[in-house]
Formats: C-alpha cells, structure tokens, sequence
DNA sequence: CTTTCGATCCGT
DNA sequence: CGGATCGAAAGG
C-alpha cells in the first residue's frame, strides 16, 4: 500500500517570501492552492500571478497602512483577502519583512483537485471557468476575507510545492510570460504579471 | 458626514 | 460595453 503523503508547504519559498516580490510572484507559479471545507478540498495550481509593490500607486499599501492593508505590513507567507467591486474578494499572499506592505496577487489556478465543489460554487460545468480569475478562484474555493492573516504554511489554506500533485516535472519548468497588469488605473505598464505559457487556465494570454 | 471609485464578472 | 453592488479611504 502506497504511503499517504502529506501536503507540505515549499520550504525554500519563505525565505523568497520575505526577500523579493517579483522573485515571489515567479516563483509562485506552479505552486498549489489549497482549501479545506468542512465540505471538503479543493485545490488548484498556480498559473497566473502579480506583483505589488511599495513604491507603486496601483499597489493598496503604497499610502501606508490603513486598517484594511495591515496584514501586508506584517510577516510574510500570511493571506490578504480584499473585498472589491461591491460583491468579490480578491486573495494575496503577503511578501517582505514587518513594515514593508507588498504581496502577490494569485490571479489564476488550473483545477487539480473538488472539481465537484468547484462546478457547484461558480455555478458551471466548463472546468475553464472555474478558476481563470482573481475572484473566480475565491469563489471555486469558498476563500472568505475572514482568512486574511491566516499562515499559509499550515492551516485549513496553504500554499503546496509544485510537486504535491502530478503534473509538474520540476526538471522542465514551463515558460514564463510577464506582461502589463490587469484591471488597474495606474503603473499600468509595469511588466508585473506573470503567467504560465500556452496554459489555458489563465484569465487573459 | 458625503463622495468617489475600484487588483471583477457576466450577460448582451 | 454597461450594470451590479458596497466598503475603504479621501476630502469637506
């Protein structure tokens, strides 16, 4: 009988966490999102990323810290979950040491794992659908803003190393686009947007 | 207190 | 391309 193997955080990526965004948002890339409900798991891996930085206007915490964007000016590898648009919630993952507000916005996942309780929570059957969208990836994963703060190395949401499900050979890594961001008004040309080549789960090519 | 507007999604 | 929908944050 094959030996269960625990979903485990990627060690070697906090130390990335904390010491560079953009290195974060690519290094994110191919890495799992997962969920646990008391309906069950759902998981996707990462396909689509940005970066946030201080010294930029479209990022929340580049006026300083407010009540809403603390949890970016605190420890890294911890959930910044925002409500936008009167009706969706967006998920980071929170980079840089205490005092230094930045982190990368996950923006697309490939399904892996509840594709059940993703058909039912985004109110489709077309898997393209599920996940292909910031605050689609919320929905299919029942992510609440009440989990922001929440450490992303243990818990009932974690982030996985690319190997915990088939599909990623780590020797041959896929290409790695960058290009402008998505949906902002400012600093728009910034080359902050990561996604993986000719994967059809990501929210735009 | 009032106003503005947004790191989106969906149907047309 | 416009409508839905509402809280955070900036301004008076």
């Amino acid at each position: 009988m094959a030996k269960k193997r625990t979903p485990s955080f990627p060690k070697s990526l906090y130390p990335l966490l904390r010491a560079d965004t953009v290195e974060a948002a690519r290094a994110l890339l191919g890495c799992v999102l997962w969920h646990e409900t008391p309906q069950g798991v759902a998981a996707g891996r990462i396909v689509e990323t940005e970066a946030y930085l201080l010294d930029d206007p479209a990022c929340h915490a580049s006026r300083g810290p407010t009540p809403r964007t603390a949890v970016m000016f605190g420890p890294p590898g911890r959930a910044y979950i925002y409500f936008i648009y009167g009706m969706y919630h967006c998920f980071n993952v929170v980079t840089r040491g205490k005092g230094t507000g930045e982190a990368v916005l996950i923006r697309a996942l490939e399904p892996l794992e509840g594709l059940d309780l993703m058909a039912q929570r985004r109110k489709t059957e077309n898997i393209r659908n599920f996940c292909n969208g910031p605050a689609k990836l919320v929905l299919a994963l029942d992510i609440r803003k009440e989990q922001t703060g929440e450490d992303l190395r243990q818990g009932r949401l974690r982030l996985l190393a690319p190997g915990s499900y088939p599909g990623w050979n780590a020797r041959k890594p896929p290409l790695i686009k960058v290009g402008p961001r998505i949906g902002i008004s400012v600093a728009v040309d910034l080359p902050l947007r990561f996604y993986v080549a000719d994967n059809p789960f990501v929210s735009k090519a």
